[in-house]
DNA sequence: CCCTCATCTTACTCCGGCGTAGGTTCCCCC
DNA sequence: GGGGGAACCTACGCCGGAGTAAGATGAGGG
């Protein structure tokens, strides 16, 4: 699937910062596919077309090269987020350009957002941090939006924040996992749609009494 | 933490049924605890005070018996969720339920909920499949609710049960990293509100010209 | 009292996969 | 054109952890 880059002719020499990016990019292809553990060294070079001492040439050890990545992919996810939410004022807007976003960054890439959404070495603190940072940092954004608008207190607009947060990321995932059955507007816009419902008005309706 | 359970004498036979469940016990807390990866035989045979043969005389392998965990979980989940939308009539009042179901589910036995939720071996098409389709039927349950009040088509149905199931999921995991910063009760309304609102009357505004 | 069978133990084998020692080829610049 | 350094290779060490033989121990029936 995909013609996979280049096993290169496994002969030709690159200069050190190239063969680094086409490191990166092997690496990023095996770990994607086969998550972290069953990544092997050895197919990732392979793969870049090039024996393993190579490899640690580039970078201390496996652990090193999946932070790498992760890091990489966790603030292209943040700048999007960002980027979307600074692209207009009105906050109907803001919330579909935000589940855009997410839908953006879950299509994109070599469906690098597995090794941000998706990632089976969260149990390795130093993972399990940058996951729940880039999580919490996405929730920060649209959180200050919220509290821009409503009287809510700033702990509860940030749970608020975190659901819709996982609402993004969840039905982004679902989405591209059964693609074909709703188009990528659609599915944006319907979801949109939901949120933008959940939070539009909130003050209003908390001073009305609280009821349907 | 939770004094971990019973390290036993190391000297008492038990029947056998008895000590399958006392295994299944041992192994859920290595598997919690550490992961599937990172949990070994040694610890959970050590932790239920037995050594590993007697281990692999109650299941086959490491790999059946985390399945054995899995299943047992999953289905406490989706049972948990039956329960919920069956216990009123009233739709709010279904999707308050629906979210204690969740945080309830988060709270309780042993952080099971990892398993099933953070389970570091969905790369294994057996786990995957488990998962997926413990979330599918959380979904569907959501799902037939929503089309039972609505003339929205299948399709969207399923993908707001989604973005829904998600958000329930996400809050509730983010409520227990936080335990304290507010309380369970207070979290699950406000994450119920926001989905309350975000589905109630999805016809009328439809129909309304779906505006704001 | 002793035989039997289920329960449990010690002490291994085996294998996959990370990381490395040491030697080779090619390019570039003097 | 040859010396030097960067890029690269083959081949191996080694370790953690799953799974397994082969033997010990204790409880109940004859």
């Amino acid at each position: 699937m995909t013609a996979p880059s280049d096993a290169r002719a496994r002969g030709t020499r690159l200069p050190r910062v190239r063969r680094r990016r086409q490191l990166l990019a092997a690496a990023q292809e095996v770990f994607v596919a086969r998550g972290y553990h069953a990544a092997a060294m050895d197919e990732i070079a392979d793969r870049a077309g090039v024996s393993k001492p190579v490899l640690y040439q580039h970078f201390p050890g496996k652990l090193e090269l999946y932070l790498a990545l992760l890091e990489e992919h966790s603030e292209v996810l943040v700048e999007k987020q960002r980027e979307a939410l600074e692209s207009t004022d009105d906050n109907r807007q803001r919330v579909i350009a935000s589940f855009r976003a997410y839908f953006d960054f879950v299509a994109g890439d070599g469906e690098a957002f597995r090794l941000v959404f998706e990632s089976d070495l969260r149990n390795l603190p130093a993972v399990r941090e940058k996951s729940e940072e880039t999580f919490q940092r996405c929730a920060e954004l649209i959180g200050a939006v919220i509290r821009q608008d409503t009287s809510i207190s700033d702990e509860e607009a940030h749970l608020l924040s975190i659901g819709l947060v996982g609402m993004a990321e969840t039905s982004a995932r679902y989405w591209l996992n059964n693609h074909g059955s709703v188009p990528k507007d659609a599915a944006e816009q319907l979801v949109a749609r939901l949120a933008w419902r959940g939070i539009s008005g909130w003050d209003l309706q908390r001073a009305a009494g609280e009821q349907d």
